[in-house]
DNA sequence: GCAAATATAATAGTATTACTATCAAATAAT
DNA sequence: ATTATTTGATAGTAATACTATTATATTTGC
């Protein structure tokens, strides 16, 4: 995979870290490692202490870009989702009938990551790993009402609105379009977790792949 | 809500506590009391400690009855999913034409809680908030490949192959069953997650229930 | 009604986590 | 070359997630 842009830089909320990982060497090394080390040892293990030894850095240091570990998460999962809304306009803004977009839409969300050569320092596949694992997390909290007044979700948002308008614009007169867009973005992840750990809770497999079965639910629903 | 089999008690997994806290005062204050607490302060800030406190009773005596607040987790979950498993056998069990009998399926997931006076240490309403914000977290770990050989999601995977089996009842050429069954069962939380925190991601409200919501994917899924 | 068994409470202690503070050393910018 | 900025090293604190031990109730069996 290649990227067209090659300036481009996934813009997330300043509130969200406390110095731009991206400014800097080591902080390209916290985002690197943090993603090989969480989808290692899971979310619940991960500390940054754990991190500064595997990075021969000080836990001080890390502090000094991340608040804390959740914040982490905010961060990466943005990241995700501000990179996965740019492979969904750049497959999708050149076609203009709109069925077709819609298809090329969950195409998107659905089929498996591939690594993007262009951040070279972001392992998308382990990341696309993390928020299958992990994303839920970094929103069933005590604190979300807040965090979400604070912008922390606004990519994830973006992405949902987007695919919502998209339905609207195959079915106008269909009345869950964001439910059937949420239901799309969240299934899809939860889907590729019971293949994983309860192969038995989904039909989704080498042959059938979640692409078909939300093909096959998204255009039936918009008849 | 009245109980019909008086003397019914949800069964759980003898590996998810160490004793049994139906069995004593004590136990029934710590699942009527847990329920609380976590609901107030959430999963990540509860611990035994203060759930203790709360209880005038000791933070080593809660110790005696499970190992820690995930396997409690765990414990309230099942038998949330066992006591909807519970009324969904009660609500369903008489009826025979396969498509009233989904549909009643899906109205049992997604209409709102109320309490079952039947038993009166467990609050079904809060515990349901329980099973919306934290139940994702008591799969979403490292250890889950483990928990689930030990048969620690049984019931929760019984409901769902149970809903599954009843929508092949509807239309046996469905390739998607269990698939879909799992959106239902997960998605009908989410949307309740929704309507809550990220009304913009969702279009049920007041007047637009997820019941209906799903009724619409589901039928027409099925057409 | 009493002894034995069991359950609970009280206290203390350990390792780890999730930080904060301080100061020194290295590096970069002017 | 001086100053500012970044990073590293060390130490310290409060809370968490337990375990162990012993004392005190409470229940049960005879």
């Amino acid at each position: 995979m290649e990227r067209l842009l090659k300036t481009m830089k996934i813009g997330i909320n300043e509130k969200i870290y406390l110095k731009d990982p991206e400014s800097s060497d080591l902080g390209k090394r916290i985002l690197e490692h943090s993603i090989n080390l969480i989808n290692e040892i899971g979310f619940e293990n991960f500390t940054f202490r754990k991190l500064g030894t595997l990075i021969g850095s000080n836990e001080s240091s890390i502090y000094r870009y991340f608040e804390n570990k959740h914040k982490l998460l905010l961060y990466l999962s943005s990241w995700y989702w501000g990179w996965l809304e740019y492979q969904l306009v750049l497959a999708t803004n050149a076609i203009t009938n709109p069925s077709e977009k819609l298809k090329k839409t969950i195409e998107i969300f659905t089929k498996k990551t591939e690594i993007d050569s262009s951040f070279p320092h972001i392992n998308e596949v382990l990341l696309n790993r993390i928020i299958i694992n992990e994303y839920s997390k970094s929103y069933l909290t005590k604190e979300v009402e807040q965090e979400n007044k604070d912008g922390y979700f606004e990519i994830y948002k973006r992405l949902i609105e987007r695919i919502s308008q998209m339905i609207t614009n195959v079915n106008a007169d269909y009345k869950y379009p964001a439910s059937l867009a949420s239901t799309i973005l969240e299934g899809s992840f939860h889907q590729y977790f019971l293949q994983e750990h309860f192969p038995s809770l989904t039909n989704c497999d080498e042959n059938n792949t979640p692409s078909a079965y939300f093909n096959d639910l998204v255009f039936k629903s918009l008849k």
